[in-house]
DNA sequence: AAAACCCACAACCGCGATCGG
DNA sequence: GCCGATCGCGGTTGTGGGTTT
């Protein structure tokens, strides 16, 4: 493919805009929008490339940008992103009105990378230091998969997965009255943050109106999926799933010791242990794909009663859900030698490549397009 | 006062994705 | 369907101002 030129072979000018070119670009922004930005810079009389232009319109000259510091709770969501699905700053930002994945990005980069490793929680894996030290004790040898998420994505999005409108469907029956859309790249669902916060905390308190944490919540709501799909309840997250009926309130479960500080959805103040993620390299029940699957949506005729479906259509959903949810991990496995045995036996380099892989097949959704055509 | 260092953030680069002829 | 042009994204670098020595 061939590349545009760069700014240099075309003895353009580079570096720092000066007000007259920001004033040159807005206007001519406001006479042509921005329809073509390879014109642009001639048409503007400028010496500089399109997309120079481009990107200090974007980043910086747009009249709906905060130019002021982030506050406390932009701060907040960034981190918890970050924790949910990395450094994907254009999606981050999407949910922070004013600020551009630039902004965001430099932001992590200078202040809350240095702030969470000041704190002993590793940025990359939002685990403290002193975890990871110990569980690089017990390795045991390297992976057998060399790729890495990246490029799974993209062996995701060209495998042979199917059925979307169900996967979707039945992924957001599952929980009575927590709408949580599994299939749209668009996140903001308004009604997200209070069903999560009534579903997470058992009531319903006052919530922090800002729309953007709802694709938070519907990280923390698929991460449940996820959490209820390998029968890996905590401590916190199980109470709740028996106080607001989603589980039998029948015989004592098995709950792991660690904390899953992530769900904790507080509207105000927020502790940085909020930002470590749940420790799955812990000793754990094996991911019992097929117990689990059958008594995940347990509670049927709450649903049933919520939802105004019948048995069969609900049991079509669950196991339209396990399907996908099987058909998913089946394509991990085979293009990417993924083991889906005990992670207790594994090392932490499998395991956490494990677990990166677990939670994309959970988040894909988020991240792409609708792979199904 | 000046050099060295630090920091924030704007800008650039290169790549993959998408568009459109 | 092909291919060049363009866009969007994430990683990295450059720049300028502030602080320290």
């Amino acid at each position: 493919m061939v590349r545009i030129p760069s700014c240099d072979k075309l003895n353009l000018k580079r570096g720092l805009c000066t007000a007259e070119e920001d004033a040159k670009v807005l206007a001519y922004v406001s006479k042509h929008r921005t329809s073509n930005w390879t014109s642009a810079p001639k048409k503007a009389g400028l010496r500089r490339c399109g997309k120079s232009c481009r990107l200090r319109r974007t980043n910086y000259l747009r009249p709906d940008l905060k130019h002021h510091n982030f506050t406390s709770q932009e701060e907040e969501l960034i981190i918890r992103l970050h924790a949910a699905i990395g450094s994907r700053w254009a999606i981050i930002a999407q949910q922070l009105p004013g600020r551009t994945d630039n902004d965001v990005k430099n932001y992590w980069n200078t202040k809350l990378r240095r702030k969470l490793s000041e704190m002993g929680i590793d940025p990359i894996t939002h685990k403290p230091f002193s975890q990871i030290l110990a569980d690089y004790g017990n390795i045991g040898g390297l992976p057998r998969s060399t790729k890495r998420i990246g490029s799974l994505s993209r062996d995701l999005k060209t495998s042979a997965y199917m059925k979307p409108e169900h996967y979707s469907n039945s992924a957001q029956g599952l929980f009575k009255g927590i709408d949580v859309d599994l299939s749209t790249p668009s996140l903001l669902l308004p009604e997200t943050e209070p069903v999560m916060d009534k579903f997470m905390n058992g009531n319903v308190h006052q919530l922090n109106n800002n729309n953007s944490l709802n694709l938070l919540a519907q990280l923390q709501a698929m991460q449940l999926v996820t959490e209820a799909s390998y029968c890996t309840f905590n401590e916190q997250i199980q109470p709740n799933f028996y106080a607001q009926g989603y589980l039998p309130s029948s015989s004592s479960s098995s709950s792991s010791s660690t904390t899953t500080a992530t769900y904790r959805h507080s509207s105000s103040a927020f502790s940085w242990q909020d930002f470590l993620l749940e420790d799955s390299f812990l000793p754990s029940e094996l991911p019992r794909e097929h117990e689990n699957i059958a008594e995940f949506p347990v509670n049927q005729t709450a649903c049933q009663a919520e939802n105004g479906i019948s048995k069969e259509e609900m049991n079509k959903e669950i196991s339209d859900y396990q399907y996908n949810r099987f058909e998913a991990m089946h394509c991990l496995a085979e293009n990417n030698d993924i083991e889906t045995s005990s992670s207790a036996e594994n090392t932490f380099i499998e395991t956490l490549l494990h677990q990166e892989d677990k939670i994309l097949v959970d988040f894909l959704n988020l991240l792409e397009e609708p792979l199904y055509y």
